[in-house]
DNA sequence: GCCTTAGGTTGACACTGTCAACAGCAGGCG
DNA sequence: CGCCTGCTGTTGACAGTGTCAACCTAAGGC
């Protein structure tokens, strides 16, 4: 059944068509249990298949990684577009498809950033993963002070980046204890106010508007 | 070699042999490339050793967790015996030996925390989770204002675990931009004052000392 | 003395990633 | 045209994996 439908689904060259079957499996299982023959076979063609294009599982994986992760920036750009020019909330906004991103498709955001796959494994992850980061930066940027300079901005990039992918991904994961109260989308949003305002009370003033 | 050395250090019953061999595989290679069989046969025994005393792999890699982050939480509570009282110093003190935990043992952190494995895979995991989160609880609420309702509390420690295993994780995967300057140490360290004024701006009161 | 049971072994199975050899088929060039 | 070369893909094999089933063996209880 599967197989028929993916057959049905034939367009792009095999590489394509490939990464796209992978990415889809990928919403049921994490990538520890994406075997490249049951793509192939999805695909209707031999387990040598995939081989063939990528060399290895890895390179493989680190392509998946590069299409799921650039489809995550796409949609960002998109929420960042008709969200207005608030910059506080600008940053809100793209937390908050972040954060839909680990908990829609946990196993994308883990294969993009977990151990299975490093960014220089294939040139797409590579420039998924900058992508994302450099929306990251001109979305904190803007919340900044105008004078920060650009060391301690980078900084504060990480942090926050560090603070929601921690608290996200522990969510996902159903390691917070049950006993903490409210769920982690308000959890989130509170730390990141939280590290906002703790930035104005260390750093010179407060955020740029 | 290494299979010479493992039989002259036979002690214990068998069990706890392999949960302790894997513990030292795991210093090396990550848990998804740990095979039931190569414990085993670093031990001298049968392939299907572990499997009658595991049932299956997913129970033994979570005793294994289990038995790592109970070591982990012992080192812990040692680091804070001698640590004094200031509650702050406290906090950070604990924070300092989780974030070298993640960096020293980070396929056992990984294990622990990570979707290869449910607390409730093995009582002996769940039981260590649980002293970790008692240690997080009872640090982070000694930096509180003395009338701090448990609820508050409790979203604070999970904010505060999930900033430091954030910022931990991606620095340990290598994740973070390398044009970011300084270590993830102080980087660490930063984000927890950061996140302590926050709390100090926007709560009611300050740090309770 | 026999039976039960826990601890451990052997052998098999399906499945995995990877390697090696081969097949069709396009295009370039004599 | 004939040949050759490279790309795309296949088939077959190999070692390693988790797991199942059957067997063995020694200790302890009745």
């Amino acid at each position: 059944m599967g197989t028929v439908q993916a057959v049905q689904n034939a367009s792009g060259t095999l590489d394509e068509r490939l990464v796209e079957m992978a990415l889809q499996m990928l919403t049921d299982h994490p990538a520890e249990h994406l075997s490249l023959r049951r793509v192939a076979e999805e695909l209707g063609v031999s387990h040598q298949a995939p081989y063939v294009h990528f060399g290895n599982k890895r390179t493989f994986l680190a392509a998946v990684a590069g299409a799921g992760l650039q489809e995550a920036a796409d949609q960002a750009v998109a929420a960042l577009a008709v969200s207005g020019g608030d910059p506080v909330r600008r940053l809100h906004v793209l937390m908050a498809v972040y954060i839909s991103f680990i908990r829609e498709r946990p196993h994308v955001h883990d294969l993009a950033y977990g151990p299975l796959v490093n960014k220089p494994d294939h040139p797409r992850l590579q420039r998924a993963a900058n992508a994302y980061w450099n929306l990251l930066h001109d979305t904190v940027a803007a919340c900044q002070p105008a004078g920060i300079p650009e060391p301690e901005l980078l900084r504060r990039c990480a942090a926050a980046w560090g603070t929601v992918y921690g608290i996200a991904r522990l969510g996902a994961l159903d390691q917070i204890p049950s006993s903490v109260p409210g769920d982690i989308d308000s959890l989130l949003h509170e730390a990141l106010d939280t590290l906002r305002l703790g930035w104005q009370a260390s750093g010179s003033v407060g955020p740029h508007r």
